[in-house]
DNA sequence: CTTGCAGACAGAATATTATTCAGAAATACC
DNA sequence: GGTATTTCTGAATAATATTCTGTCTGCAAG
């Protein structure tokens, strides 16, 4: 299961992981190699889930998607989160990420609508049908200053 | 500065956001369109800054980031949250996200490392130097059910 | 030692694609 | 209705992706 990475896996991996759409050829050109060998790492680091997808970062305001909210979710049975809560929350399109978290509350998920009055809605129409759910607590983001989802590659 | 979405527009942005190394050509067949009147399109999205990038998405176990932390940072003015301070975090390569929340918390960050100890030595070592920072609350992530960048691209 | 095997690579050949451009079609704008 | 602007198609060309063959290397079993 673990997967071993050598240098020119991480080279690869962390121009991909900064532009997606490189060419291979150029990939190739800056690692000094032949296309041939650097389309094959490539292949194989997807074949070994090491990449899991390539994904183009869309403005969220550019398609009114100005909200932005992560909210705490506590079950109604104390410290027990069952999986199904999860998958329920995971299910829900706007909801786009769901964490388990420690301490008292269950879940941390973060939430991407229209505006409020959309949260607001969702939060009625839909997380108050999720069975097991006691309490939410929501934190509304005023401004993003940051959003990578970029991942610090390690030197060898 | 708002930008007009047509449905093709959308259309384009569905399936590059779900796969940003679709080529172009394939983009064209799915859509019934000319492969440079798609280029065209994507070409003027990227100057809109409608999209923003494209990303390659890492497993980050495989790369021995194995910790995932959402932390609540509290200034030390109270409610006054200086942007010198948003941009000192954001200057942290293990952050990932840093965002200006509503309430008596100022930032929430988002913050991947390998370990426990290379959160805390991150927490020590960095925050703790920033200036304004009068509190920090840690939430642990113990596992993800659901993460994904895409937002739900409206339908016209 | 050497034989054999497996992985990683280069180089060439071919299939496919990206990109550009001219002009046609559609759209919007007086 | 006419004109300007945008958007499109289709073809030509440049560049790229992909496949394949063979080489080289490291390594391990005999």
């Amino acid at each position: 299961m673990d997967v071993v990475l050598d240098n020119t896996d991480l080279q690869i991996l962390e121009r991909m992981q900064a532009n997606a759409r490189i060419s291979n050829a150029d990939l190739a050109r800056e690692l000094n190699m032949a296309p041939s060998a650097v389309l094959e790492r490539v292949k194989k680091l997807e074949q070994k889930k090491v990449i899991q997808g390539y994904s183009t970062q869309i403005n969220p305001a550019s398609i009114q998607q100005k909200l932005l909210a992560f909210i705490f979710i506590r079950s109604s049975e104390g410290f027990t989160c069952s999986s199904s809560t999860a998958q329920a929350l995971a299910a829900i399109p706007e909801v786009q990420e769901v964490h388990h978290i420690a301490g008292e509350d269950c879940y941390l998920i973060k939430v991407r609508t229209a505006d409020s009055s959309t949260l607001m809605q969702l939060m009625r129409n839909q997380l108050q049908k999720i069975p097991n759910i006691a309490s939410t607590k929501t934190t509304i983001v005023l401004e993003t200053v940051k959003e990578q989802q970029q991942l610090v590659i390690p030197k060898i």
